[in-house]
DNA sequence: ATTGTGGCCTGCCCGC
DNA sequence: TGCGGGCAGGCCACAA
């Protein structure tokens, strides 16, 4: 699903639609635009206009446009980004990589005849004006030491549930958390604010290179633990059978040998 | 404030 | 062969 890598690709490839004006809106399923934002007023403030940055904060992708006004891509478990038909990842897990236009949420169509599309068939993506972007923590992709030591605190919480925090760590889902913490070899019930320096450090040094590990083989479902994580898989790194739970509300895979 | 739970969305897969 | 139930998880509302 699109987690931070995912996100990360479809921004790279929304770089490809700036500086190019949006001529018409297509937003036909009301559901999906978020806040208030109606199919009209979508249209009022993008038609005529042009983006000139795409930022990405976590899993939310941000179209800034020469307005000043900006516009939040959320994708959701299924979501897609297409720019002039180019989808921005290969495959999703748990999505679908049929082509079937009825489930291109919102459309914008550009000048020069391309488009930049929102697919998904599951509709829990959503388009928002204006996102509160400091409703979100810290990206993950950069986040430093020092910062990973403040939003674990002092919490009881389990660590998996603390790194998948949004409004403190930003970008981390279901799959990359269970990678990282894999890899770390940190149990994901560990209540997060037990970690000792030496395995925090571990932590900070593991996610980061997970992170970017991810980004560059092209998805969150690309990891080393994936294949394993299903009934009857065993651990890539000592084979002992991987025990699955329920940790944050998100079905946990890990390996009860290693990760301690 | 923190933490946990349930519901939303719907394509897909499995078993009958 | 068709059908129904369960599953996937990001996000949000809500409760304790």
């Amino acid at each position: 699903m699109p987690e931070l890598p995912e996100v990360e690709a479809y921004r790279c490839l929304a770089e490809s639609a700036l500086h190019r004006r949006v001529v018409e809106v297509d937003a036909p399923d009301e559901w999906f635009l978020k806040g208030g934002l109606t199919p009209s007023h979508l249209g009022a403030v993008l038609v005529g206009r042009a983006f000139v940055a795409a930022r990405r904060i976590g899993k939310l992708l941000l179209l800034d446009t020469d307005d000043g006004v900006t516009l939040g891509l959320r994708f959701g478990m299924t979501g897609r980004l297409l720019v002039d038909g180019t989808a921005g990842v290969d495959e999703l897990e748990y999505s679908s990589v049929r082509d079937e236009p009825a489930w291109d949420r919102v459309t914008l169509r550009f000048g020069d005849g391309g488009d930049l599309r929102i697919r998904d068939p599951r509709r829990l993506g959503g388009v928002v004006l204006a996102p509160e972007e400091n409703r979100l923590g810290v990206d993950a992709r950069t986040v430093t030491l020092g910062g990973l030591a403040t939003l674990l605190g002092a919490s009881g919480a389990p660590l998996k549930a603390r790194l998948m925090d949004q409004a403190r760590l930003a970008g981390v889902g279901n799959l990359l958390a269970d990678e990282t913490l894999f890899r770390a070899g940190l149990d994901p019930a560990r209540p997060a604010g037990g970690l000792s320096p030496a395995e925090l450090r571990r932590l900070h040094r593991t996610l980061r290179a997970t992170v970017e590990s991810l980004i560059e083989r092209g998805g969150s479902h690309l990891g080393d633990l994936q294949a394993a994580r299903r009934p009857g898989g065993s651990c890539p790194r000592d084979g002992t059978p991987l025990v699955r739970r329920t940790i944050g509300g998100r079905t946990t895979w890990s390996c009860p040998r290693h990760q301690r």
